[in-house]
DNA sequence: CAGTGAGCGAGCTTCCGCTTGACTT
C-alpha cells in the first residue's frame, strides 16, 4: 500500500480525519495560507506584467519544513484545503512551495469535501482533480487588487494627514457606512407626534383593554400636534365605545435558521453583550475542543467562520431523532428545512452547530466557564429550534367605534409553542399577552380613560458592531473570518470610536471618508465590492484573464492617486489640549497616542521633550487620602483603579470605587456592573446601584 | 482567557483573507 500524505487548512481537523483513513494515511495542516506578497513592499511587478512575488509568510517557515519532510516520505499527496476561492489558492501555493509539480515520481492530487464524515473525506479520495488554475487566478485578481488598493491609498493618507494610517477595499467602506449613518442622524428632523389610548373594559370584567385610536372612515389619522388631538378628544365626548369589527386570526412565527458567523455574532452581541472579537475567541475554543467531564476533550461546535446555513445529513438526523425523543413528535420540523436549500453546492463549511446534538446544555454546564457555557448554550439552542416546529399565536383584532373615530385593539395568543420551547429571541419576551374574551359586533365597552402621550420620531440608530456586520454581509463585503478584525482595524486606526455598544465617528475617521469620497469614489462605492466579485467569478469560469482585470485596474488608481497627492489638502487634526501644564516650560499639555494609549506630551516637541501618563479621573475621591481617584491600565491593558498620588498613595482596586461607604461596616463600596459591592470581602455587603 | 496590578511612548507605517497562537493590540 502506498504512502499518502493529505493537507488540509485546520489543525484542528487532523485528528479526525486521520481516524477516518488509518495508517497508510498522514495527515498535516497548512495553518491557512503559507505564500503571500511580502509585507514590505507592494510586490507587483507593474512594468513586467504585473508578475505577483510571493514569499513565504513570516512564521510558516516551520509549518513547511515539516510539510517537506511528509511529503519526502509520501508517494501520494492529496492537497485537501478548502472547497473555495481562498482553499484553491492554498493548494496552488503549497504545490509551489512544497515544488510537487517537480516531484516526477510522486503523484498530486486536489481533493476537497464540505464536512467532516468517513463517508465525505473517503469519496474525495475517490474523485481526485487537478488544481483549478481558473479559481486560483481569481484569488490572486483578487488578493493583486486588494494589495493596490491598500498599498497605494494608504501611503498617500500618511502624507496628507497622518502616519500610520489606512484604506482598504473593505475597511475604508465599513467606515463609510458608519459615516454616512452619522450623516443621516445629524440630517435627521424630528417631528412631534402624539398617541391616543382608550382604556376600555368590557362588562363583568375586571381587565382592561387599551385600543389605539386609529382613524376615521376614510383611513387612518395621524396626530401631529396638540391641536389635532384636542379636536379629536373634542369629537370623542361622551361618545360610546362599540365593537364594529372582530376578526380572529393564526400567526405564524418560523423557527431560525443555524448560525452563521455574522447571524452568531449578532445574537451574542444582543442576547449575551458579547463583542465581536469576543464571540469567535470563545467560539474557537468551543471548536478546538474542551474538557467535558466524562467524555475526555470533544471539539464542541462545528467550523466557526462560515457563511453557510446548510447542515450535514448525520447532524440532521440526529438532531430529529433527539428532537423526536425529548419533546414529542409534534415538535419535530417537517425536514423541509434541509431540503428547500439556496444554498451554494459548494460552500467550504456548513453552519454553525454543535457537532452533538446530545451534548446538551446542561451536560456541559459544569465543565465549561461562565461565558463559554453561555455561547455554546446559544448555539445549541438555536440548532435544535431550527430543526422544530413553527410556532403558532392565535390572533384577534377588534375595530371599535366611537363618534366618528375608530380605535384598534389587537392580542395575541400563543397556542403552541413550537421551536419557542427551546429557543426565545429578545422581541418575544415582551409580546403583549392580552386576553380578549368573548367580544362580538354590537358589544359596548365602557370608557375607563383616554390617554395620551407626546412622542416624536426617532433618528436612525448608530451601527453597533452587529448591526455593521449585518450591513457588511447584505453588501457582500468582507468575509466570516474578517468581519471582526475589520472592526478591530477601524478602531485602531482612530477612525472610529466605540461607546457602550454604539461605533461613533471621530474627526480623523471624517477626514479620511471624505477624502476617499472626493479621490477615490468608485472603490468606497457601496457596490465596489459586488462588481468585483462579477468579475472574480468570470475569471473563475475562465471567460476573463486575471491580469485583465489588474491592468485595467491599475491606471485608474495610479492617476487617482497621483491626482488626489496634487489636489488634496493636508490636513492636521488638533491634539485634544488638557488643563494639565507643563512643569518645563508651562504649555498646556496635549493627549498623544503611543503604543500603549493614551499619554499627555508637551506641544512644544521637540523643544521641549516632557511626558507623562494621561490619568483620566473618575471624579471618585481616593477612600485612603482623599485626592481624585483615576483609571490605569496594566501591562497588558486591562482598566484598574489607583489614586492620582500614587506612589505616596498605595490606593487600587480592580473595581470603580463608589463616592458611598458600606452601611455595615464602613469601608468604602465598589461599582459592579449595576450592584454597589463592600470592598471589604469578609463584610460582603451588596446593594443595587 | 489568567489572576493580580505602572512609571514607557512621539521615525519606515499600509491591504484582504486563510489559519492559530502570542503576548508588537
Amino acid at each position: 500500500m502506498a504512502n499518502c500524505l493529505v493537507i488540509v487548512e485546520s489543525p484542528a481537523k487532523v485528528k479526525t480525519i486521520k481516524k477516518f483513513l488509518g495508517a497508510n494515511y498522514e495527515v498535516d495542516a497548512s495553518n491557512g495560507h503559507v505564500r503571500d506578497l511580502p509585507k514590505s513592499q507592494m510586490g507587483i511587478d507593474v512594468e513586467h506584467d504585473f508578475d505577483p512575488k510571493y514569499i513565504t509568510i513570516r512564521g510558516k517557515g516551520d509549518i513547511l519544513a515539516k510539510l517537506r519532510k511528509e511529503v519526502k516520505k509520501a508517494d501520494k499527496i492529496y492537497l485537501a484545503t478548502d472547497p473555495d476561492r481562498e482553499g484553491e489558492a492554498i493548494s496552488w501555493h503549497l504545490m509551489k512551495a512544497l515544488k510537487l509539480d517537480e516531484l516526477k515520481e510522486k503523484q498530486v492530487y486536489r481533493i476537497s469535501f464540505n464536512e467532516i464524515t468517513k463517508n465525505a473525506v473517503k469519496t474525495s479520495l475517490k474523485t481526485p482533480r487537478d488544481i483549478d488554475m481558473d479559481l486560483v487566478d481569481a484569488q490572486q485578481a483578487r488578493r493583486v487588487l486588494d494589495r493596490m488598493v491598500g498599498y497605494m491609498i494608504s501611503p498617500l493618507l500618511w502624507a496628507k494627514v497622518k502616519r500610520g494610517l489606512s484604506a482598504g477595499r473593505v475597511q475604508s467602506v465599513a467606515l463609510r457606512l458608519i459615516c454616512d449613518r452619522e450623516e443621516d442622524i445629524n440630517a435627521f428632523i424630528p417631528e412631534e407626534y402624539w398617541n391616543l389610548e382608550a382604556v376600555l373594559r368590557q362588562e363583568g370584567s375586571k381587565k382592561t383593554l387599551t385600543a389605539k385610536f386609529h382613524g376615521d372612515r376614510n383611513g387612518r389619522i395621524a396626530i401631529h400636534n396638540k391641536e389635532e388631538l384636542d379636536g379629536i378628544l373634542k369629537g370623542l365626548q361622551k361618545k360610546e365605545y362599540q365593537v364594529e369589527e372582530v376578526k380572529n386570526g393564526e400567526r405564524v412565527k418560523k423557527a431560525p435558521i443555524p448560525f452563521t458567523t455574522s447571524t452568531l455574532q449578532q445574537e451574542a452581541s444582543k442576547v449575551l453583550n458579547f463583542s465581536t472579537q469576543k464571540t469567535m475567541r470563545l467560539a474557537q475554543q468551543l471548536y478546538e475542543g474542551v474538557e467535558v467531564a466524562g467524555h475526555g476533550t470533544v471539539g464542541l461546535i462545528t467550523y466557526l467562520r462560515t457563511d453557510s446555513t446548510r447542515i450535514a445529513e448525520e447532524a440532521d438526523v440526529a438532531a430529529r431523532e433527539f428532537i423526536e425523543k425529548q419533546y414529542g413528535s409534534r415538535y419535530l420540523a417537517n425536514g423541509e428545512q434541509n431540503k428547500k436549500s439556496n444554498v451554494k453546492i459548494q460552500d467550504a463549511h456548513e453552519a454553525i452547530r454543535p457537532t452533538d446534538i446530545a451534548l446538551t446544555p446542561v451536560i456541559v454546564k459544569e465543565s465549561l466557564q461562565r461565558d463559554l457555557f453561555r455561547l455554546y448554550q446559544l448555539i445549541w439552542k438555536r440548532f435544535a429550534a431550527s430543526r422544530m416546529q413553527p410556532a403558532i399565536y392565535e390572533t384577534t383584532s377588534v375595530k371599535v367605534k366611537a363618534g366618528n373615530y375608530f380605535f384598534t385593539l389587537s392580542a395575541s395568543k400563543l397556542q403552541f409553542d413550537g421551536f419557542m420551547s427551546v429557543y426565545v429571541q429578545e422581541e418575544e419576551k415582551e409580546e403583549n399577552n392580552v386576553l380578549l374574551g368573548n367580544l362580538e359586533k354590537g358589544s359596548i365597552l365602557k370608557l375607563e380613560k383616554l390617554e395620551n402621550s407626546q412622542h416624536f420620531t426617532q433618528p436612525p440608530a448608530h451601527f453597533t458592531e452587529a448591526s455593521l456586520v449585518k450591513a457588511m454581509e447584505e453588501q457582500g463585503i468582507g468575509r466570516p473570518s474578517t468581519y471582526a478584525p475589520t472592526i478591530t482595524t477601524i478602531i485602531a486606526r482612530r477612525y472610529v470610536a466605540k461607546e457602550n455598544k454604539n461605533l461613533y465617528v471621530t474627526e480623523l475617521g471624517e477626514v479620511v471618508n471624505s477624502m476617499m469620497k472626493q479621490s477615490f469614489p468608485s472603490i468606497v462605492d457601496i457596490t465596489f465590492t459586488a462588481n468585483l466579485e462579477y468579475l472574480l467569478d468570470k475569471v473563475g469560469d475562465g471567460t476573463v484573464q486575471w491580469k485583465t482585470v489588474v491592468k485595467n485596474f491599475y491606471p485608474d488608481l495610479k492617476e487617482a492617486v497621483d491626482k488626489a497627492l496634487v489636489e488634496l489638502e493636508s490636513v492636521t487634526i488638533a491634539d485634544e489640549v488638557t488643563e494639565e501644564i507643563c512643569e518645563l516650560c508651562g504649555r498646556n499639555m496635549v493627549i498623544k497616542y503611543g503604543p500603549h494609549g493614551k499619554f499627555l506630551a508637551c506641544p512644544g516637541f521637540p523643544e521641549c521633550k516632557n511626558t507623562k501618563p494621561y490619568l483620566e479621573k473618575t471624579g471618585v475621591p481616593c477612600p485612603k487620602c482623599g485626592k481624585d481617584v483615576v483609571i490605569k491600565k496594566t501591562k497588558k491593558g486591562r482598566i484598574y483603579y489607583g489614586c492620582e498620588a500614587n506612589p505616596d498613595c498605595d490606593f487600587m482596586s480592580w473595581q470603580k470605587p463608589s463616592t458611598q461607604k458600606c452601611p455595615k461596616c464602613g469601608s468604602y463600596m465598589v461599582e459592579k456592573g449595576n450592584k454597589l459591592l463592600c470592598s471589604n470581602e469578609q463584610c460582603g455587603y451588596s446593594t443595587d446601584k
